[in-house]
DNA sequence: CCGCATCCACGATGATACTG
DNA sequence: CAGTATCATCGTGGATGCGG
């Protein structure tokens, strides 16, 4: 694992907007309506949502199904690429979980420091 | 691991930043003063990594140390719970170094589709 | 060498209104 | 319900010059 700076360009490529973690996630208990998984995002706008999924969409991660239904009704799941992926961004997660107060405590300590000099 | 959104907003908080991986995994090498470190980061600007260093200092993440020369050098480190980090964000970038054909294929083949209907 | 301050460009994000 | 279009806004990131 020598080039790092393709591999977490390309990382940042993949998540790096603000609420793609989140979404991954969430499709990840199973497959949902735009609406229900705007709900479930909240407060995610209409836009970034659709945008978010266009994103995943194009990279393999989820898959879009429109019903024949009326109104339309439009299902998006994880595809097998993204449960894949889900499982690794979940190391992730479950460390900031695990580390949360360690996090918050640097943060606040390191704010107190700063505050004083003011 | 229930609350999604507090989680993952959390994880964007300390790596939402464009350069922060890469500034992760570059000190993971070892501890390196701040021009090397630019260095290894290129193209970053040096108001970028000066940002990123202070945002991980801020969360415990890097250690930061003036030495007493002249003209004064400044070393950065990973502290502990930035070695913790890297090992969990290594798994990502583990899983896309391996997926990276699959993510490029399906980029490919969507934006080739895309393209047909202009 | 380190890195802060300022100005500036651009993209990402978001609120709103509108279409199918 | 799902999605697009438009406009306003904010943060990110970059260029440059100055100070310790």
């Amino acid at each position: 694992m020598a080039d790092y700076r393709a591999l977490t360009l390309e990382v940042m490529d993949l998540v790096g907007d603000k609420w793609t973690l989140l979404v991954v996630y969430v499709l990840g208990e199973g497959p949902l309506r735009f609406s229900d998984l705007r709900r479930r995002t909240a407060p995610i706008s209409q836009k970034m949502l659709t945008q978010t999924l266009r994103q995943l969409e194009r990279h393999g991660m989820v898959t879009r199904t429109v019903l024949p239904t009326a109104p339309p009704q439009v299902e998006y799941a994880l595809a097998d690429l993204g449960r894949s992926f889900l499982a690794a961004a979940s190391v992730v997660c479950a460390w900031t979980r695990d580390n949360i107060d360690a996090l918050e405590a640097a943060r606040t300590r390191s704010d107190a420091a700063a505050g004083e000099k003011g």
